[in-house]
DNA sequence: TCCGCAATTAAGTATGACGATTTAATGTCC
DNA sequence: GGACATTAAATCGTCATACTTAATTGCGGA
């Protein structure tokens, strides 16, 4: 339904190229100040020049690399790179500076998600709280043994259903984000085997809270869930300097 | 320097057409559903199908549109739209429902500054806290008489430090989005003409507190101005339900 | 040395043709 | 008469090519 990893190559020339160009710059295969030219990529990747243009204003719009005159397409420096467009976080999660962006996009989550479910508590729809309910209660039967699968299923959408039930469009749309930062962390790194339970009871205390339109209580414990989603990471990945 | 409204029409023919269809889409022109053709477009605007072939390629990849064989472009719904593009955000805060819009990009900042304030009290540099203290006293200058475009400047160019300074890409690249909302809300709605005192006050307290590596006190007044910011808003226009 | 003009280069635009794919209409068989 | 297969039409997708525009380079003259 809610369209994540499905952005593999897609569906047309254009879309296949994206594909290998974007995760090439973002691994720093072409580093900022590299200079592409359109018909070297066309020869190169063997499609015609009309494929490279479409794809080159893609990467435009992402503003990873600017297309210009007499010069070619230059590769921006990253500070420039638009790390909020989801092609991007994709490509950089699956690439090397994946733990530098996993800091960086649970850092949002501990700045958002707070704040999101004070909002879903103060208006959450009946539906939306069953279903909260529901993922946590998920939470709780797949947290022991050997189920990271269905755990993974239960807490992304527990933390969907919190941006969604937000009302705010700026915070729904955060839900492929943390979405991919939840799966990711399975994925590669090194999960605890077992999820700590007391991440668990706190899922569902925010799921009361919640219910209950406590926005404050329901703030303070997914403040505590995103803090320590954070030390987490610095305990399994750590690094010197990453906020 | 830092590119932001500068996304005119930009050059080349399918930017300016990107500029007149993007805005066309977001504020409501052509609604969700409605099928555009490739050839229709071209001689419509008078420009060939290679270029509104880029254009679609762009919009599509901000998630506004969708292109398919033998029906046509179709806009999606706007759930779809990826609201974190700078270009759709400046579309749509040129558009009709800029008040919601700003309310959702106003909660977000409420979400994300306390934090980044937080975090650049801990890592900021010498450099950014001068910087910091020089637009606070800026502030305060240009806070009484007639000064209300010099005060935005300094109000911008603050909080783009404090997001600087928090060390994290995410938060840095939310700089032309805080600039984009506060230059709107001086631009459109009618701003007190008079910049509060407290809020001025408050902006030199976050300078001292990063000065001073405070980060609970810096972070604790950053949420105190952006929840001013965002209960403004609701004195300014008063919508109905929309964090 | 500096200024300006011309040549060069690579992206930008336009056009025509063909292929691929999806939707719809048509027709056939049961 | 309805279900399924076949055919047809429409539109995007891709390619090749020719031409245009802009920017950089470099040459030559003042």
């Amino acid at each position: 339904m809610t369209s994540q990893a499905a952005d593999g190559p897609g569906r047309g020339l254009h879309a296949r190229l994206l594909a290998r160009l974007g995760p090439a710059i973002t691994a720093g295969d072409h580093p900022p100040g590299t200079v592409l030219l359109t018909d070297e990529l066309a020869e190169q990747y063997e499609v015609s020049r009309t494929v490279v243009r479409e794809a080159v204003r893609v990467l435009e719009s992402m503003h990873l690399v600017e297309s210009r005159r007499r010069v070619g397409v230059t590769v921006l420096p990253t500070e420039q790179w638009n790390v909020f467009d989801p092609q991007v976080i994709t490509w950089r999660l699956a690439g090397a500076d994946r733990p530098r962006q996993l800091r960086s996009l649970t850092r949002l989550r501990s700045a958002v998600e707070p704040v999101a479910a004070r909002l879903a508590a103060e208006l959450a729809t009946p539906e939306e709280c069953a279903e909260l309910t529901e993922h946590a209660l998920g939470l709780v039967r797949t947290s022991r043994g050997e189920q990271l699968e269905n755990y993974l299923v239960h807490d992304v959408a527990f933390h969907r259903v919190i941006l969604r039930a937000s009302r705010n469009e700026m915070f729904a749309r955060l839900g492929d984000v943390v979405a991919a930062v939840l799966t990711g962390r399975t994925e590669h790194e090194v999960m605890f085997s077992d999820p700590r339970q007391e991440a668990v009871t706190m899922h569902v205390q925010v799921a009361e809270a919640v219910r209950e339109g406590d926005g404050a209580g329901a703030e303070r414990i997914m403040r505590t869930i995103t803090e320590d989603a954070l030390a987490e990471l610095d305990v399994l990945a750590p690094g010197p300097t990453a906020p």
